[in-house]
DNA sequence: CTGAAAGCGCTAACAG
DNA sequence: CTGTTAGCGCTTTCAG
């Protein structure tokens, strides 16, 4: 049996309120010899305080959960950093759950995490809740991350896709390509996605350039399914002289399907990629980007929930931060020249 | 206020141990009508028990946590991966915490994870809390990964690691390198790190290579620095035809470097490296390296740890479990030929 | 300055 | 088949 504060408050000839006054910091009311004997009984005795009970009866938990969409995007850890900086800062707990790009598991931590009366929640949304988290966050506090989700009245940070989407064909077009392919995953609903395209478009049309049926594949970032799309393109006569990956896992896979195929990058087919990661730069060549501050974004997300927490205020109007994206050229674009 | 099993149990008409009974399956001694009017009531006032006031009745969380000593690291999210699937199958709930490499934060963490009561920690430790995790192992059932501390008797899931130093040199030395310099992370206490690096003298030695002063490299994984280590040993007359990385996250910093300095893998310095990730063999050249089976970690820490918790026989011996790690030959070591 | 008592939301015997 | 009761470990008035 774990030790308990009437373990510690009888040892100390005390009694157990004495403990918790103690616990809490309250020293005022407490002779400093108590204080002192009381310090030494629970060194002594190794007493934890069981934090289930201390939150039971207060109704916080000084804890927030981070529920990401898939924890194997760099995307994510670079997140997770700036929350976790943010809450330590803060001397908040923060607990972090995958949703592994599954609805279902994405619900269920939500589930979970309410249920253990987590103070709040960061989501990076797999985007098909959105329903169950609406009402979530009508009784608890919520601070979305990345994916904006208009029906759910709530704090939420992001990026300015489209603005990002613009960067790479400007880009694209100033080093002379005309034929432009954007590879993405299924974007319906989910906001960034959606931009993303949206974006791409317009830059296209401004360009002069038509959006035409391949200047979009919607897709998985399945290396085999991206090799055939891309020797189907190819094989085209008027293949694309440039691929825009939607994302880091989009990018990547692109880049794994172009080497299958012995394509040179940008020599045979430029590549720039939505989303920076640690060694897009080691990569050969290393890869043009449009860049998200994801650390700054994670840490604006973990310090826009604490404020909606401390203030206590979930009915006043919600945030919305966006983040402007940053061109980050490197050589898979051909910026060398050819 | 948060509807509690009274409020259902009022409004459904019945006490609150049938509700009770109801929330734990236990439906025998119930008539259908109850369970259903039950049912309804619960749907309909979205009720959501209360984790801690269960938890802290019943004793147990029904929640382990992991504690990775780097999110950042391609290692710990595989890790995780696994885990969780495992976890998922068993109905348990997985929490996930981020050490970022600071024991101070690894302690605050196993603290702050105990008073919430879990019932289970996976830790790949830092290796810098080794008598507090003792402690802990002692009371809590624990199960370490990656590192092994011989001082703390409990589960460990670990990689052969001087088998995979062997696996690295034999390979270097099939391609005909005489002179392999090794980087490593500082190794004093962390357990794969030593083994490693001990592994690495010995097939050395095997080789009838000698483990001069430059044959081991203990530095941080920062560019700037590698650079200049690189720079120096590849001035020297006896300088490195190959670079052994120790770590996955080194092994890229080398890169890094080399790239730097405008040295060409394999032409002016071949590379391998200890640890898969993702996009190793997406760079050019991609990246020979020695293999562990993180996914297939992590699941059977978490299998073990849950069986361990199950039998509740933490006196019982600790087992270990060691994997072999696998050579993957990609191209950084002139596999095609010079 | 310290202690007694009530109660947070739930579970688990045990009666009925 | 259902209800009563006594806690789990802690906090928090409110007396003394």
């Amino acid at each position: 049996m774990a030790v308990t504060i009437n373990d510690v408050a009888l040892k100390a000839g005390v009694s157990k309120s004495t403990i918790s006054c103690y616990l809490n910091g309250r020293f005022e009311s407490m002779s400093l010899e108590t204080r002192e004997r009381i310090a030494a009984v629970i060194a002594e005795m190794e007493f934890r305080p069981n934090a289930l009970a201390r939150s039971l009866k207060q109704k916080r938990t000084h804890t927030i959960a981070a529920i990401v969409a898939n924890i194997l995007n760099p995307f994510s850890t670079s997140v997770i950093r700036g929350a976790e900086d943010c809450c330590k800062q803060a001397g908040m707990n923060l607990i972090l759950c995958n949703a592994d790009d599954d609805p279902a598991k994405e619900k269920e931590y939500v589930e979970m995490l309410l249920s253990k009366q987590v103070d709040g929640l960061i989501i990076n949304t797999t985007g098909f809740n959105n329903h169950y988290i609406k009402d979530v966050s009508i009784h608890t506090p919520v601070v979305l991350i990345d994916r904006k989700v208009p029906e759910i009245q709530c704090d939420t940070v992001a990026v300015n896709s489209s603005a990002g989407s613009h960067l790479a064909v400007d880009h694209l077009r100033k080093l002379g390509h005309q034929n432009i392919t954007m590879f993405t995953l299924p974007y319906k609903g989910i906001s960034p996605r959606e931009e993303r395209v949206e974006g791409f478009r317009k830059a296209l049309s401004l360009h002069g350039l038509s959006f035409h049926l391949d200047a979009l594949i919607e897709t998985e970032a399945a290396e085999d399914v991206l090799v055939s799309h891309l020797d189907r393109l190819m094989k085209q006569v008027g293949r694309p002289s440039a691929i825009f990956g939607a994302n880091n896992l989009m990018t990547m896979a692109v880049i794994k399907a172009a080497k299958q195929l012995r394509l040179v990058i940008p020599d045979d087919i430029a590549v720039i990629g939505f989303d920076d990661w640690e060694w897009a730069p080691l990569m050969e060549p290393p890869v043009t980007v449009v860049a998200q501050p994801t650390y700054a974004m994670g840490e604006k997300a973990a310090a826009t929930l604490l404020k909606r927490i401390k203030s206590g205020r979930l009915n006043k109007k919600p945030v919305l931060i966006v983040y402007e994206p940053e061109l980050v050229p490197r050589k898979s674009c051909g910026e060398g020249g050819r």
